[in-house]
DNA sequence: TATTGTGAACCGGTTCACAGCG
DNA sequence: CGCTGTGAACCGGTTCACAATA
């Protein structure tokens, strides 16, 4: 039965997934999570709450096994099984996300995308097929697309969500700068460079 | 002399903004805490408790008066000047930045690309002029570059951020899947899309 | 009367110190 | 002996209820 665990804790712990699946690249063996803490910029002690909670243990006096960790890691994180993805909106953002090369891993499948151009539907970026937005609920039907990468523009971002949620997508990584309004049982992810800048902003104002 | 804010605080506060310049742009002159908070998905109680934070206030009864909060929290996060902004490694990501459309407001200016790849260098993409990365610290000085988007390849993400550091950016946008090392008075934000995908992952499974 | 502003209570995550154990 | 695992203390953000006020 796997207890509530703290979302602050899972985006920790996605973290020393990345830094585990490094060392086991490498060779390493074992970390202790002091060092896993110091790669990850987070406190030993923290760590060690984090693994327990995530019913991951160690070696006491030697630290913890870096495959087992990371294949305990993957497993409660859900990575274990492939995740069908689409994006939604081709424009200039969208076409960058096709060959972003860091999604292969983790079995991440990017199935297909959307879009309501005309001059796009139809057309192929790399080897992504797009298909025309109103098509939605087909192909998530027959891709079985669980995810969607939301790369419309603002003003379409909201509608868009809709038809998502509409034709069945319960998870959006959410590109655009807006908060959606979506059903408990959808989960976004935002993904805002535009907030983020002004985070930056603000902290790098000489009173920050 | 501008309180200690909660780094979740400001978080929330730039997203009031941009509830607030939504309203704004379509003529509405006060909101409640009530509004701004469904707009923005948090509690009323919230909103509160953040405006006290950031020293605005509104009017019992009434609400806050939009252009004045607006005006307030632009100040307080440091929107009022400009920030110059450069790309540093100008692959599909990057390019895609060049002219992403929401940077334009809010006073972020991009003022170049770097890159060391030979047969980008001396390129421009939109109006985006491309220099070697080598000579970094040179157009630092030279356009008071403030921050910089990292849109370089994983591997080398330490490194050229290293040489940010060196060449005196003080703020990064990170959209490498890294946690990057870097001194105290240097600011990170990072946008990690894989990061995010796993949490989507983690919340869509059947028991998460 | 409606809505802000705030002190107090609450809650939950973080830190700490140390016991447990290989 | 070294490092994990954990109960307890701590701390800070969130929630709440209500007083303040336009």
């Amino acid at each position: 039965m796997p207890r509530k665990i703290p979302s602050v804790t899972i985006s920790r712990l996605v973290g020393y997934l990345r830094v585990l699946t490094g060392l086991e690249q490498s060779g390493v063996d074992y970390v202790t999570s002091e060092e896993l803490g110091a790669a990850a910029r987070v406190s030993a002690h923290q760590v060690r709450k984090d693994l327990v909670h995530a019913e991951a243990s160690g070696t006491r006096g030697r630290g913890y096994t870096v495959a087992i960790l990371r294949r305990e890691l993957s497993s409660l994180l859900g990575l274990t099984r492939d995740w069908n993805v689409a994006i939604v909106g081709m424009g200039r953002l969208g076409q960058a996300l096709v060959d972003y090369p860091y999604f292969q891993n983790y079995n991440f499948r990017l199935r297909c995308g959307f879009d309501n151009d005309p001059s796009k539907v139809g057309r192929s970026f790399g080897a992504l097929q797009v298909h025309d937005t109103s098509d939605l609920a087909k192909y998530v039907e027959e891709l079985g697309l669980d995810i969607a990468f939301l790369t419309v523009p603002v003003n379409h971002a909201q509608s868009a969500a809709d038809a998502l949620v509409n034709a069945g997508i319960r998870g959006i990584l959410n590109f655009t700068p807006t908060v959606l309004q979506v059903p408990q049982d959808v989960r976004v992810e935002p993904i805002d460079f535009v907030a983020g800048l002004k985070r930056l902003a603000y902290y790098l104002q000489p009173a920050g």
